[in-house]
DNA sequence: CTGGCAATATTGTTGAACAATGCATCTATA
DNA sequence: TATAGATGCATTGTTCAACAATATTGCCAG
């Protein structure tokens, strides 16, 4: 068996490419704000200008990017009115989904996995894999809803979410702390109280969003 | 002042065949599951294949059209699971943003104005005026929310719904005997009993779900 | 300094070209 | 006759080069 690992073939160029772009801009190689250039990032991916525009046309649409007619796009520039705005969101699908989950459901083997891949990467140090298994985490809890509108709806808030992480010096601030929490919140799940697991949800979405906002008027500020 | 009505310029052109497509596709000009050929739609609208594909890509994420690789793109069939799904995620969205509707709320205005312009297309005849209305009213709904990522969220769901309208034979049945309903429910929003208005959401989404799903089943046993 | 203007770079859009893929047709064989 | 394989055709996937439309930059005059 050949290497079927990570990355699935791809459908089409541009399915491909849009993924590239998509890890460079929640991995931080590209920075909010940052001019992407069709010519350049074109001549850099080793596509043409015009499958390079209909990748844009897509992550702009999931937010990722930000479009001004005759001058271009940029990697978009997470405020704090977005990150309201996403928590808003966020509280929203995700309490009724836990609040309402059925018992056995397999989403809940998700979160367990997503749990264990973070606590292995706090054990490595690896702050940033701790954050990408706490959304793995997350994504898992929405998909209790069995809802797939729902679960890409909120796939998309992640990517625009991860956006603003990247913005955040200290990223063990922001992901270390919660694992305890998600542990918790996923023992009372599997011992089948909902309600309990979605109280700690709530306070999980709470003190995220306050480690976010405060992050983000330190660097207003500055 | 010259006409700046119904169409706002349409930042680019791409935008532009995307609203106009949208329209063809949920005013049921172009029939789910027909085949879009890039040639003769590229033709027909005088734009470029290159200009058309960039569409398709944007539509196709909206969930109008359908994209298989190779092979092209089609209009979307809804399935019943889809409806389904778009009237959970309804309930969740719209409930709440009822139920938690800030007095006096600008988008109140809106779903008045939504509302008459319902009844204005009810004395017409005109049943697919009084649908579009309808769906004016419930985007007001959620605009009550005040979060921009919902709204266009809700746009997306709308235009997806509308696909499955289109199946639908009678629309009288199908919308006409909502405007009433939602008088109601406005009346008791402007009144501010958030939770009678709830409630009367409840019901509507219930019952409008079950005439669609009805006659789904209707067209699927043919 | 400041406003206006020309030069330049970038995006917006097109048309043509060719490769890759899927579909329909035809033919030869059992 | 039925079926498998081969062949050709139409469509999609992707690239390239060109030009128009629109910003941005730098320059010059006042």
């Amino acid at each position: 068996m050949t290497d079927m690992n990570q990355t699935p073939p791809a459908a089409s160029l541009a399915e491909g490419i849009a993924a590239e772009l998509r890890d460079r801009i929640t991995g931080g190689i590209l920075r909010p704000g940052q001019r992407l250039s069709e010519a350049a990032l074109a001549a850099d991916l080793v596509v043409s200008r015009n499958t390079l525009r209909e990748v844009f046309r897509l992550l702009t649409r999931e937010g990722l990017l930000t479009h001004l007619p005759n001058r271009g796009v940029s990697v978009a520039v997470p405020s704090m009115a977005a990150v309201l705005d996403i928590y808003r969101v966020r509280r929203l699908i995700e309490v009724p989904a836990i609040a309402n989950a059925r018992p056995r459901h397999p989403a809940i083997g998700a979160m367990a996995a997503a749990m264990a891949a973070a606590q292995d990467a706090r054990g490595r140090g690896d702050w940033q894999g701790v954050g990408s298994a706490n959304m793995r985490f997350h994504a898992a809890i929405v998909e209790l809803a069995d809802s797939p509108r729902l679960t890409s709806f909120f796939a998309q808030l992640t990517a625009e979410l991860r956006l603003a992480f990247g913005l955040i010096d200290d990223p063990q601030e922001l992901h270390g702390s919660f694992i305890d929490t998600n542990a918790d919140l996923l023992a009372a799940l599997q011992a089948g109280d909902t309600q309990g697991a979605a109280d700690r949800l709530t306070a999980y979405l709470d003190q995220s969003e306050r480690l976010v906002l405060e992050a983000f008027a330190r660097i207003e500020l500055r």
